[in-house]
DNA sequence: TTTTATTTATTAGCCTGCTAATGATAAATT
DNA sequence: AATTTATCATTAGCAGGCTAATAAATAAAA
């Protein structure tokens, strides 16, 4: 078994460097990159429970606390308790949430163009269908 | 720009979901995930300074550090000084580090096959040219 | 030779992930 | 109705990443 040799094992290394570059392309917008994927979900419906955040993002509740942590802190966000239940809160995205979105989608456009840089336009369609496929899987 | 619609996007979402597994598959052989990247450079070569183990696995210096300190409390590798260079050290395989190859490379074979179980051979054999060719660019 | 610059390891502190454990609420069972 | 079970948010604590800053040692330059 060679390790080195796996998908397993390049994808361990294309996620670190691509997280990075993850990183610097939220910072570019103000954001962290988990604060990112957060808004990315606010963004199509808002006034989420947590929960359902987690779920959607296939996270842990606790890595999503600690990311809308954030995202409140530097008023993104509003938490706001849910009438139906008090076990619950809802997510709100404020003004600064909505109005950074054009930010970051222009970041994240070059962050793509970053990662693709190397492929043929062919490579690239063809790796978003295998990727589609893996994460289906993965889930 | 949709943001959910990239090759990035997949990318964050996979690097998640596979981290959690290969987290699983090193933790069966008794390590954690950085623990088993690290042994894989060492069981190439041993006795490798810090700053080369960094450069070689495309890690910072500090998290290396952070590794090692892992690896030594339990009694996978020893540090020495660099006889020729005080500012360094060396990394050295203990026998309980040299041991584990074969626990890991068979854990790392299971987490292969739970990968790539919903490809066909053809598309794992594409998608591993496709990475390679995307970790060559973004590094 | 003395000073300056570079390199190496390390520490501190942060973000992204996780699991386990708590407390509060709601739902289900008896 | 009372008890048990399940759900939700949260906290604590850990590993894997990072940058910035420090100390020590080497290398380079004056």
């Amino acid at each position: 078994m060679d390790i080195e040799n796996t998908v397993s094992f390049l994808l361990a290394k294309i996620s670190v460097a691509h997280r990075n570059l993850t990183e610097n392309a939220a910072k570019a917008a103000g954001l962290h990159s988990g604060q990112a994927f957060v808004l990315v979900e606010l963004w199509k419906e808002d006034g989420q429970r947590q929960i359902d955040l987690a779920l959607k993002l296939g996270l842990s509740p606790p890595t999503v606390n600690k990311i809308l942590g954030g995202l409140l802190e530097n008023d993104f966000a509003t938490r706001e308790r849910y009438e139906d239940d008090a076990r619950s809160t809802r997510i709100f995205l404020t003004r600064k949430g909505r109005e950074v979105r054009a930010d970051l989608e222009e970041q994240w456009k070059l962050l793509e163009e970053r990662t693709l840089g190397g492929l043929t336009e062919t490579e690239a369609i063809l790796l978003h269908q295998l990727l589609t496929k893996l994460l289906v899987d993965l889930i």
